[in-house]
DNA sequence: AAGCTAATTGAAATGGGTTATCAATTTCAA
DNA sequence: TTGAAATTGATAACCCATTTCAATTAGCTT
């Protein structure tokens, strides 16, 4: 039995309705991807492949965008890659980054998250997630 | 006399401290990518084309990187292509992004960047640029 | 349970955006 | 002006992602 009864609903009624099919290479997928917080389809290709070593990678692409059609991912381009986020994963957080030494503190902020809600409501817009990051100078590097 | 002292200056600046040097196609490109707000390789590659047929799209990749090291510019992965945008711009907005159609609302929230600026003061960090991205469904798209 | 049809798969080819290569050219300090 | 080092343009190579296509599979229908 599963543990992730709810996304598994989730994916087969969204098969259901486009006329798709609940595979067995779609269920070894959305275990593995919902195991972690985000992902990129190579990384989890090289997971997978140690399970079912005949698993191709254009399935792991086809199928990761399938979760994103049916809501429980979304895709992120983050440096040349594509990250995957797990949406059921609550806990987002944001950084702050110094472009000197690298630095990275990772924060949340409620009222900051309150505001976004706003801006998009006013546009008529559902957040699903976001990505915000501040780039400056630690307290290090400002000599 | 070019418009864009300010910018030329702290080019010149990071060019000396590199070793690098001052091109008649750096001073090109930095022309007309000043002139935007953002803007990606290829397009500037079909602006210049122009006044330089010459022109490769090589040198505008390789010099745009450079102005994002120059701290002229910054790379937003944006789809498949990347964007560049101009940081001195002022009146720097932020964007809604329907992640189904690929909509984008630009906009720009004062209270949001006061308390980015709060957030960044507790941690002792002096913001110079900053990127927030809403990911979520337009209005059309939520059905 | 078997048959049928459409969806899915894996492997490999293809595609688009970006970077690396390299000989020729240009910058700039001496 | 000269020479060493950086830059350029053209093109090849690269990487990630998608498309293609024949073989397989899911899941309704009988």
């Amino acid at each position: 039995m599963s543990k992730h009864q709810k996304e598994m609903a989730l994916l087969k009624e969204h098969l259901g309705k486009h006329q798709l099919k609940y595979t067995r290479q779609r269920e070894l997928i959305l275990d593995a991807f919902l195991k972690q917080e985000h992902i990129t389809a190579e990384e989890l290709y090289h997971q997978l492949s140690r399970k079912d070593p005949h698993l191709g990678l254009a399935t792991i692409y086809r199928t990761l965008n399938l979760f994103c059609e049916a809501g429980l991912a979304q895709a992120r381009h983050f440096g040349t890659q594509t990250q995957y986020d797990n949406v059921s994963h609550k806990g987002h957080h944001d950084h702050l980054i110094c472009t000197e030494c690298g630095k990275i503190v990772e924060f949340e902020n409620c009222d900051i998250e309150r505001l976004q809600e706003e801006v998009a409501a006013r546009n008529g817009f559902v957040i699903k997630t976001h990505r915000l990051e501040l780039y400056g100078l630690c307290s290090r590097c400002q000599h």
